[in-house]
DNA sequence: TCTGGGGTCCTAGGACCC
DNA sequence: TCTGGGGTCCTAGGACCC
């Protein structure tokens, strides 16, 4: 494919991320917030039980971010703004923001979460489309947004990081070295603390050592499949097909950290109630049976513990499925301090096997 | 210093079967 | 009496992402 002028036409991955979103939605709402430090978190009380879910840019300056305990970010930032997560917002302007992507000619679009996408197009002016991307959602929500431009989703995804605020960038096979080889593995997509710590026990600090690693080495570390995943992330390897076709959940789960820790059996018995009917509540609008519970116990201080189990047959019936809960909720250690980090529901899928392989399907179906 | 809530996918090892 | 190899299913646990 080429142009009159000569320039070629190829397909392009670009990542679409919508800068600071949370804080960024609240702002929108909230105008004379602008310019504030925002951290938005749990019920908005920085002295509960909670972590931040967004800092905006001016309360990052001040060293909080996402994942940090409320309890911290106050002590940083006394006089910051602390809102309360309000999921139905973002996720009112999540779906304006998709749809404008998708109005946009000539792209598919594969949401990855609130605040970002990939979009798979064709151009010979891939900054072109990125521009007009940014122009649209602005008009379209008063939010900017970050560009990254890839032969590959890992390559699009980590130009993103470069791009930000409001900037498009662009990371290919041609500069994928000189911009990443240098830096530490823990920067790729897919590689976090503890991968990156294991690869140092081997020697592969960089980006490039991890290009280079012999792959052999790589599987005896982490297996058949991680192993070579890790080797291609090195060279920004992977998928580049943007898949547009409709989600279909693996299953769902919710999640509770009490503010005081539960003790004794009575305790952990009604709350495991209320946790397996809130899950059920969110399965029914799958319109697929339960066929696997697990609970996921966090105890005082700080470890987890896994409790699961088959369901004797899949079932949509409510009260079965609470009975199995607090069934399984009796294997749990009571007596001893714990907070219950949740109870996790598993959907029957009708998973579709490759009728070749025999093995099941991944991704979206 | 104190650790959310929602997800996905992979691996190891045991049980069981042929 | 001592001992195969392969496959599948299941549970527990781990890692990562937004």
């Amino acid at each position: 494919m080429s142009s009159p002028d000569g320039i070629t036409s190829r397909p392009w991955v670009l990542h679409v991320d919508l800068d600071q979103f949370i804080a960024a939605v609240e702002v929108l709402r909230h105008p004379e917030l602008a310019g504030r430090p925002v951290v938005v978190g749990g019920r908005g009380d920085p002295t509960e039980r909670a972590v931040v879910s967004t800092a905006s840019y001016e309360a990052r300056a001040f060293g909080v971010g996402s994942g940090m305990p409320m309890k911290i970010a106050v002590r940083k930032i006394p006089d910051a703004v602390f809102l309360p997560v309000d999921a139905a917002a973002y996720e009112a302007a999540s779906a304006v923001v998709m749809a404008t992507l998708r109005a946009q000619p000539g792209v598919v679009v594969e949401v990855l979460g609130w605040d970002e996408a990939f979009l798979g197009v064709t151009t010979d002016d891939p900054e072109g489309v990125a521009r007009r991307v940014q122009e649209a959602v602005l008009a379209a929500t008063d939010l900017h947004c970050s560009v990254g431009i890839g032969d590959t989703k890992v390559r699009a995804k980590i130009a993103t990081g470069f791009g930000k605020p409001a900037g498009v960038f662009r990371l290919t096979a041609e500069n994928w070295f000189a911009v990443m080889g240098e830096r530490p593995t823990r920067e790729l997509w897919g590689v976090g603390a503890k991968v990156s710590a294991r690869l140092a026990t081997r020697g592969v600090r960089t980006v490039a050592e991890l290009a280079a690693a012999p792959e052999a080495e790589l599987v005896a570390e982490f297996g058949p499949r991680m192993g070579p995943w890790y080797g291609g992330l090195g060279r920004g390897d992977g998928p580049r097909v943007v898949d547009d076709s409709p989600w279909v959940a693996r299953g769902h789960s919710r999640e509770t950290t009490y503010q005081q820790n539960l003790t004794t059996p009575e305790q952990i018995t009604d709350a495991i109630r209320v946790l397996a009917a809130a899950v059920h509540g969110d399965t029914e609008a799958e319109e697929r049976p339960v066929v696997r519970l697990t609970l996921k116990v966090r105890y005082a201080p700080f470890f987890t513990k896994v409790y699961g189990g088959k369901l004797p047959e899949p079932t949509r019936d409510r009260e079965t499925v609470i009975a199995a809960a607090v069934d399984l909720a009796g294997r749990l250690e009571a007596g001893r301090e714990v907070r219950l980090l949740g109870v996790r529901a598993e959907m029957a899928l009708p998973t579709p096997t490759d009728p070749e392989t025999r093995t099941p399907v991944r991704g979206r179906w």
